[in-house]
DNA sequence: TCACTTGCTGACTTGCCGGTCAGTAAGTAT
DNA sequence: ATACTTACTGACCGGCAAGTCAGCAAGTGA
């Protein structure tokens, strides 16, 4: 017996703190969330969290950004060297793709973001530079080559990526607000791109 | 000289406090407005406030319906009433009132059921019952009865009006957040709906 | 085994903010 | 005028949660 009080484990506290953080926060919120629970969670005494993180609003920096950096390039690469025609890539892995963000940490990102983002400017900035621009320019790049190669038409779907993102952001919300009414959010975006190929298809 | 230091006006004092609290609301969302600010911008005192809202939850509550209250029944009435062909409809004074919502207090009242509609389920489910669950049956009831009017062809769109307004959705949430990154929510809306009429039109 | 470093603990401090209430003065009735 | 009601004030209280720090004990190396 005499289970030590506790291990040391310099390397791995960080990543378990801002893992219990996410939970947490996915949960409560930034706001209603208290440092010493995330502490708990994550096996920890509050002190310590201290010392990896200055203050609370660092340990939300560090959790947004430890969800979002990996999501995003693997769309964008996905959607630049993809050898599936124009429509069956969106039919295909982007549909999937758009399917998965409602039940995935995105959903918990945009919701903190929506909530927290007016006190943190700088990390929309970031959130801006490194996930939605770089995604949006990359859809954009893809409607254009689909363009060039004959496959659609020209419409300012290439100007307004965001139309197609859009179920997904209502989905999302819904999700949020609404997780206890029914809504097919899978039909309702594959309806949407179903539209959108319609309406763009040369 | 002897400026009364205050006037008594019962009547008036509850819609001058929740207007200022949307107003503080809008800007710094709730958990983070003091109710004494609030106080301050409706011009009395704290003491007061809390003669007329017995917590600062049930102000948070008389904001949203006062500002959810009116909106829909007019939109619903609309949708029901209107003369116009349905795809004049929808390019007119649907469009016109989708392209309204961003800029309008309900953009504002979405925010703060998205950051705080955890913590007040009541709230939520009044807001789905005279708000969302209206609004989008009356979407629906619409939609049908162009199709058995020969305007449109049946579509799935008829089980999923989210996605008439999902564009709506996503402008909303862009301002939010990216306020200062330009963007044609007005186009945006307006391409939709066009996308939506090619897809739907008989 | 003993001296030493440092990851870690948890009781404490501090300041903030929701909520209270004794007192004050604006309006009213007589 | 004068007595009375009540809308309104603002100083105060209590609790809660962010952030601190003196001390403790897990690991290390000789």
């Amino acid at each position: 017996m005499a289970q030590p009080r506790y291990q040391r484990r310099k390397e791995e506290r960080p990543q378990e703190i801002t893992e219990a953080a996410f939970q947490a926060f996915a949960e409560k919120g930034y706001a209603a969330t208290r440092v010493e629970e995330v502490a708990q969670r994550a096996g920890v005494s509050k002190g310590l969290l201290y010392l990896y993180f200055k203050t609370k609003e660092e340990l939300f920096k560090a959790v947004i950004k430890s969800v979002v950096i990996r999501r995003v390039d693997a769309l964008v690469a996905a959607l630049e060297k993809t050898e599936l025609s124009s429509e069956d890539f969106l039919r295909g892995p982007l549909l999937e793709f758009m399917k998965s963000v409602p039940g995935s940490p995105v959903a918990v990102v945009i919701r903190l973001m929506i909530s927290e983002g007016h006190r943190h400017p700088d990390l929309v900035d970031y959130y801006w530079e490194n996930v939605v621009s770089k995604g949006l320019a990359a859809i954009s790049r893809f409607i254009d080559r689909g363009v060039q190669r004959g496959e659609f038409r020209a419409t300012a779907v290439s100007e307004l990526p965001q139309l197609l993102l859009a179920p997904v952001m209502l989905a999302v919300i819904w999700r949020i607000l609404f997780a206890r009414r029914v809504l097919d959010t899978n039909k309702l975006i594959a309806t949407h791109i179903d539209m959108i190929l319609a309406y763009i298809k040369a």
